[in-house]
DNA sequence: CATGAGCGTGAAACTGGTTTCCAAGTGATC
DNA sequence: GATCACTTGGAAACCAGTTTCACGCTCATG
C-alpha cells in the first residue's frame, strides 16, 4: 500500500552512504570524507550537516564494503589445533580481548585436531581478508605454510613453531619451564623422575620439553635417574604399567612424574587413582598447566603455570604491531613460566 | 624495471573473476553464471574453457564481494558471555563444528561479562553481514533485543531466555535435571540439602533451577529441609558459614549441597576442603556440569552433565535451518541432562 | 583586469563479485 | 526464404563503500 520508497534505508535496516548523502544534500564522496579523512578541510558548514545526517540515521559503514576496497577487514583469523584443549581457549580469550580493544573482530577456524586442514583454516580465513594470522595449529602441514606466503599477510605463531615459516612466535620458554620443574622436584628430595609426554611427532613445544627434560636431569649428577615416556592416546593400561614400573625402577628412592601437559596430567591422576597410591607420597607429581581444578585433585597438584592469557594477548598485540605497517623482522617472544607449588610435590620422605 | 603488469593477479596473491574471464576468453559473467548456475546451460566448449582457467589460478570467488552484492555472507555470529566458562567455550566448539560442516565461518564476539556490551556485540557482527546470530549472553540489555529485531536476522538463543526476543532456544532442561538431582539425594539418603547458586537476577536459567528445586523439595514431605542461598561472587568466607549453618541446621541428618555451576562446584570442593570435610562423607554433594575434573576431586564427584556439545551444535542446526529459509515458529528445543554419580554423593550414613 | 593558486566539492572509476537486460546466432516452421 | 523462438554470452548496472580527477569558486598577484 505505501509507495515503493526508492530512496529508504536498505531493506537490511541499515542506512547506507548514499542514504546519508541525499539526507544532508551532499555526495557520497563527501560523507566519507568526512568520516575518514576528517583533516581534510572541509566547510564547517557541511562537516555540521553530514554529521547531523549520520547521527540521524544512526549510521555505521559497512565493514565488508570498505574492505572491498581498502584490502583491510579489521578481521583477525584465529586457527587452532583444537578448541577443546584448554590451551587453546586461554589464546583465544587472551587474543579476542586485545584484538576487540583495538577494534578488530576474530574469526575463528578450528580444525578439530585435523592437521590436514590447517591449509584449507587458512584459505578459508584469507578469503574473507582476514588481515593477519595467529596460528596454533598442528603444524603438519607444510603447504600451509606456502598458503600463508602465498598471501603474504602477517602471522603469529602460538606455542608451536614452524621452522619453514617467517612469522613471529609467542610461547612459553619451555627449557626454563622444564628446568624449574624438574629443579623443583629435585629439591623436594625426588630422585627417580619421568617426564610423560602426548606423542611428541615433530611438534615443537613437545620436542623442546622432552629434550630439555633430559638435558636437565642429565645435569643432575648420578643420584637420580630420569625417563621420558611417551603416552599413545587410550591407552590407559600403559599408562599404569608405566608408573608401575616407574617406583620398580626407583626401589627405595622417592619416584616422580612430570606431565606434559593438563590432558596427561588428569591422566596421571586418574591413574594413581586406579592404583591406590597418594599423590605426595607414594609418588611425586608436577604437571604442566594451572587450571581452576589444580588446587582440589588429591592433596593439590604443583604445576607449571603457563601465562596463557598474556600468550594471547602478546600474540594479538604482535599482530597488531605489524598490522599498524611496522616491519621488524621475526620476533620470539618467550614468557616465563611459573612453579605452582603444592603438595604433590613436596619434600620426599625417602 | 618490469612492465607494469595491468592484467595479473592482485596485489594479494588471490586471483579475480577478471583473472579468470581474461585468462579463458570470455566475460566475467559467465565465469559467474559457471560458478553459481552450472545449470544454465553454457556451451561445452565454454565451460571447460572456464573450467581450466580457474582451476589454472586455482581461483576462489571472494566471499566479501559476493556478500555485498548478495546480502549473504556465508558467516554466523556467536555472541558468548564469557569465553572464560567452560560452558560457553562448550557451545562454541559445538556451534563451531556445524557450521563449518555446513561451509559457514563463525565470527566471535566475547562480552567478557559485561552485558551492557551485548548490543555493540551484536551491531558489530550484523555490520559483517552474519546471516544469523547463536547469543549466548547475559540477557542484562533490552536493547540488544531490538538491535536484533531492527536487522531482522535469524537468532538463537542457547541457555538464556528473553522473553522479548522471537527466537529459537536451546537449553537443558533445568527444572527436570534439578529434579534429578535432589531425586538421587533424597534416594542417596540425605535430608538437608542446600541449592548454591551464582546470583539469580534475573538469568533465565539460573531462576529456572532455583524455582525447580523449590518446588521439587516441597513435593519431597516433611523430612527433607532445602534452602537456597546466592553466592557473592568474590566471598568464600560466607560460603564457609553457609556450609557451617547447614551442618548446624541438619543436626544428626545428613546434610547435602547441590550447586548451580561449575564455577560453585569449584568453589564449594574449596571450601569443603578448608573446613577438612569429606565430600559424600560429612557433607553430600551434586554440581552441575560435567568437566575433565569431577571424577579426579575429593573422591570423585557426582554431576549432572549438560550436553553442551549437543545444545551447540543444535543451536547452530537450528540456525542453518532458519537460513535456508525455512519458516517456523519460534521452537524451544530442551535437551535432557545426565546424571553421573560419583562418590561425593554416596548413600548418607546418617 | 586577466591570470594563477588553492580550497572545497561532485562525478566517476574502482574494489570483486552477481544479476538483469539485450543482442547475436542457430535451427525450426510457414 | 523470411519469421520466429530459443539458446548463448556479453555489456552494464548494482552492492556500499574509497579514492582519483577535474571543475568551479574565491582570493591574491602582476
Amino acid at each position: 500500500m505505501t509507495a515503493p520508497s526508492d530512496n529508504a534505508k536498505a531493506r537490511d535496516g541499515r542506512a547506507t552512504i548514499n542514504d546519508v548523502a541525499r539526507l544532508a544534500g551532499v555526495s557520497k564522496a563527501t560523507v566519507s570524507r568526512f568520516l575518514n579523512h576528517r583533516d581534510t578541510r572541509l566547510s564547517p558548514e557541511i562537516a555540521v550537516r553530514v554529521e547531523k545526517a549520520v547521527a540521524a540515521l544512526a549510521y555505521l559503514p559497512s565493514p565488508m564494503a570498505q574492505s572491498l576496497k581498502r584490502g583491510r577487514s579489521r578481521l583477525i583469523g584465529l586457527v587452532v589445533a583444537d578448541i577443546s584443549n584448554p590451551y587453546s581457549v586461554a589464546v583465544l580469550r587472551g587474543a579476542e580481548i586485545a584484538a576487540q580493544q583495538a577494534g578488530y573482530l576474530v574469526m575463528l577456524f578450528n580444525l578439530g585436531n585435523d592437521g590436514r586442514r590447517e591449509r584449507e583454516g587458512i584459505e578459508s580465513l584469507a578469503s574473507y581478508q582476514v588481515e593477519g594470522f595467529i596460528l596454533n595449529t598442528l603444524g603438519a602441514d607444510a603447504s600451509a605454510a606456502l598458503a600463508l606466503a602465498r598471501h603474504g599477510k602477517p602471522a603469529v605463531l602460538v606455542d608451536r613453531r614452524h621452522d619453514s615459516m617467517q612469522a613471529d612466535f609467542v610461547s612459553t620458554d619451555n627449557a626454563d619451564a622444564v628446568r624449574k620443574a624438574v629443579q623443583h622436584l629435585h629439591d623436594m628430595g625426588w630422585r627417580e623422575l619421568l617426564y610423560l609426554s602426548e606423542p611428541v611427532a615433530g611438534v615443537s613445544t613437545r620436542v623442546e620439553r622432552a629434550v630439555a627434560f633430559r638435558q636437565v636431569t642429565g645435569g643432575l649428577g648420578d643420584g637420580v635417574g630420569a625417563q621420558v615416556v611417551e603416552l599413545a592416546a587410550g591407552d590407559d593400561g600403559a599408562l599404569d604399567q608405566a608408573l608401575r614400573a616407574l617406583r620398580q625402577r626407583a626401589g627405595r628412592r622417592p619416584a616422580a612424574v612430570l606431565a606434559s601437559s593438563a590432558l596427561v596430567t588428569l591422566r596421571v591422576a586418574a591413574s594413581v587413582a586406579r592404583l591406590g597410591w597418594l599423590l605426595g607420597r607414594e609418588i611425586g607429581f608436577v604437571g604442566f598447566d594451572e587450571t581452576d581444578w589444580t588446587p582440589l585433585v588429591g592433596p593439590g597438584l604443583t604445576t607449571i603455570e603457563q601465562p596463557t592469557n598474556d600468550i594471547g594477548r602478546i600474540a594479538a598485540t604482535c599482530l597488531l604491531e605489524r598490522l599498524q605497517g611496522r616491519d621488524f623482522p621475526p620476533r620470539q617472544i618467550l614468557l616465563q613460566g611459573r612453579l605452582v607449588p603444592r603438595a604433590s610435590s613436596q619434600r620426599a620422605i625417602g
